[in-house]
DNA sequence: GGACGAAGTGGAACGTGTTCCTATCATGTC
DNA sequence: GACATGATAGGAACACGTTCCACTTCGTCC
């Protein structure tokens, strides 16, 4: 398998890389937002970000790469903003449900944004592995705050709490899918999480 | 949104393009169960179905429509091999963990073609809207038929019931994806489906 | 049997992801 | 300051999905 992972922040030694890197991603924002998976084109992309087509090679092996960390970063945007404060609700299902809502409408917010990087991420083979393990760590940590907030370590987390965060991660992956591909309505989206995360949270 | 459906087999009224369609759909097969995804090139699958490039494109209008409807056409005929004996097992969940572990086996078993129809379907847009809910559909079915073999109507299930299949099929779904993608083992595979399953039917 | 429209053939052409090559630029070393 | 080395620019070239066109074949109606 080859491994030809996207450079990430920490390898790039030097300012002007860490900001040409910034400058493509908010470039595959801008166009995403635009205009969806189509609208970004890596001959775009590279104009945009003011480098050269084989410099953003050089930073992203693919684009389907370069989405999948664009995804990473906008989700480590949500989760430092949402860290700010705790999550509201009484019981872990409706902070779950609080988390999941909250995301969601901050992702429907923005279609185009979101099939770009939805179908990116459900489209990605096993080359994109490190980058979709990172987004994959990512959802389950936020969730697992959500359902224990007063523990901070992953560790400290069951078996049957993995196993849960896993499968609404799952429904509410399969539910974004849905409605990128305009088979559900954001409102349907919304009832099926819940559904889901009521089903599996009784407590 | 264009909606530019495949040409079902019901559509063609002439023997000839009936054999057609199956030839179509056949070399779609052999090709992804010989080199997955990339190897189902257009080119490759009209010659092999000794068809022009443009009668390809006639019957099905884009390459995810053609994996798309080949996937609905393999699915249809395990339903079939299913339908012949009762689905084994003393409570719901085992009933639906038989069907997935053995569904997912037949796919296994096949990794190149289950990656080619896998990544199709999600990599699917809105103008695949008519074939994605074919499929979703009969997945719901044969999810409902494990879950309760004395009803033969769709009709008879509760809400809980549907909502319950649809979650699985959501961990279905993910699960082939990470499996697809190397992110997992055939035996994470089963164990997280498995887990999923106990905990929606606990019975 | 001929006319006509639908369906199929063969292949050129186009767009976009990806690769590759050469020249130029930046940075650190002596 | 000259040089070595790696990074970047600029752009040509290639692959494959898709579109299009001119021509041929097939089926049907008169």
């Amino acid at each position: 398998m080859s491994t030809a992972n996207s450079l990430s922040a920490e390898d790039l030694g030097s300012a002007a890389q860490r900001d040409r890197r910034k400058r493509i991603l908010d470039a595959t924002i801008e166009l995403a937002s635009t205009g969806g998976f189509d609208a970004v084109q890596m001959r775009a992309v590279a104009e945009r970000a003011d480098v050269a087509l084989g410099t953003l090679y050089r930073y992203f092996p693919s684009k389907i790469h370069l989405l999948v960390s664009a995804l990473g970063r906008e989700l480590e945007r949500s989760d430092a903003v949402l860290r700010e404060r705790p999550t509201p609700g009484d019981t872990a299902a409706d902070r779950v449900i609080y988390l999941l809502k909250r995301t969601t409408r901050g992702m429907q917010g923005d279609a185009n944004l979101t099939e770009a990087l939805t179908r990116a991420f459900m489209f990605a083979d096993g080359s994109v592995k490190a980058e979709i393990h990172a987004v994959g760590m990512l959802l389950t940590q936020m969730m697992a705050r959500a359902m224990h907030p007063e523990q901070t370590e992953l560790t400290e987390l069951t078996d049957e709490d993995v196993a849960i965060a896993r499968v609404i991660g799952d429904v509410w992956l399969s539910a974004l899918v849905a409605w990128v591909t305009g088979r559900s309505t954001a409102a349907d989206t919304a009832v099926h999480m819940e559904t889901a995360v009521r089903l599996l949270l009784r407590d």
